[in-house]
DNA sequence: AAAACGTGGAA
DNA sequence: TTTCCAAGTTT
């Protein structure tokens, strides 16, 4: 073996490397955060201009953290990015950064780990990204790449796992920015070349080595999971419910939201856990607003 | 450990 | 038109 799977597909990363506004060296690392959390199951083409209004507007998690305005304006800004929870999680790491790290994003993966809405992938992905630490950075596309190169399936597990860790650990060369670089290559190669659904091998740097096409390209084992539909689930009401609240300026009465949805049941339910993770408030009795909005 | 949690574009 | 799927986390 000439050269290692990590060093050639970052040979083929620095040349392929799509221009990412939170790849540019000027990116701090609470910029790098941002785009982990957005990124989280939303597509890069819908999260670039998210993230440019956003760091273009809260520069710092100071300047997040002191707007009077939250976290009704992070629910706003976050538009239809969808799972709006991470807006709220987002505007709750900025606080935690001010109140226990000095206004600055911590590099330690623990305290990274302790912020509301970042886990095992997000934190390892800002201490790679942001601070050049190595640690296996494993999410959808390394999972499937390495499942395919190195373990000769068509499709990865579930779920990341402890295993999932170790191996993608044993892949990273041991400099921790050479780490770091391998980890950003790997999930490269998985978003644009290695997809889900027709991997497209002719442009892959490790074709010939690649255990998945060595095996004759062996198709899924398992056909596939459930279809997961979402018109009419509680899903599709609060996205609804929400879009309401998002676009009014002022609190707004039950009736209003009751138009959206004929299900009176279905529509209290879904208005019910709004409530509940914090993405609506009752100011007064029978009126509905995103939290903090004056 | 399975299920909840949004949204839109491509096949 | 329907299905698949996208840099996951939380409970």
């Amino acid at each position: 073996m000439s050269v290692s799977l990590a060093g050639a597909v970052t040979l083929w990363f620095d040349s392929a490397a799509r221009d990412l506004p939170w790849r540019s060296p000027d990116t701090t690392p609470w910029g790098v955060l941002v785009s982990e959390i957005m990124l989280q199951q939303t597509p890069v083409s819908r999260v670039t201009p998210a993230w440019l209004s956003w760091l273009a507007r809260w520069p710092t998690p100071a300047a997040m953290a002191a707007d009077p305005d939250q976290p009704a304006a992070a629910i706003r800004m976050w538009g239809r990015l969808g799972y709006p929870r991470r807006a709220l999680r987002l505007y709750e790491c900025a606080v935690a950064a001010v109140e226990r790290h000095g206004g600055e994003i911590p590099s330690d993966l623990d305290a990274l780990l302790a912020l509301p809405g970042v886990g095992s992938y997000t934190a390892r992905a800002v201490a790679a990204f942001a601070f050049g630490q190595r640690h296996p950075v494993v999410d959808t596309n390394v999972r499937r790449f390495v499942a395919r190169a190195v373990g000769g399936r068509a499709e990865a597990g579930p779920a990341t796992t402890q295993r999932d860790l170790d191996a993608v650990a044993a892949l990273l060369p041991e400099a921790a920015a050479d780490a770091a670089r391998a980890s950003a290559a790997f999930m490269e190669l998985g978003a644009v070349v290695c997809v889900a659904r027709s991997p497209r091998c002719a442009a892959c740097p490790v074709a010939t080595t690649c255990a998945w096409r060595r095996a004759g390209s062996p198709p899924a084992e398992v056909p596939g999971q459930r279809t997961q539909t979402y018109a009419g689930t509680d899903r599709q009401v609060r996205g609804l419910l929400l879009a309401v609240l998002r676009d009014a300026d002022t609190p707004v009465p039950a009736t209003r939201l009751d138009i959206v949805w004929p299900d009176a049941v279905q529509r209290d339910r879904a208005l019910a856990t709004l409530l509940a993770d914090g993405l609506v408030v009752t100011p007064e009795p029978g009126r509905y607003a995103l939290p903090g909005a004056r």
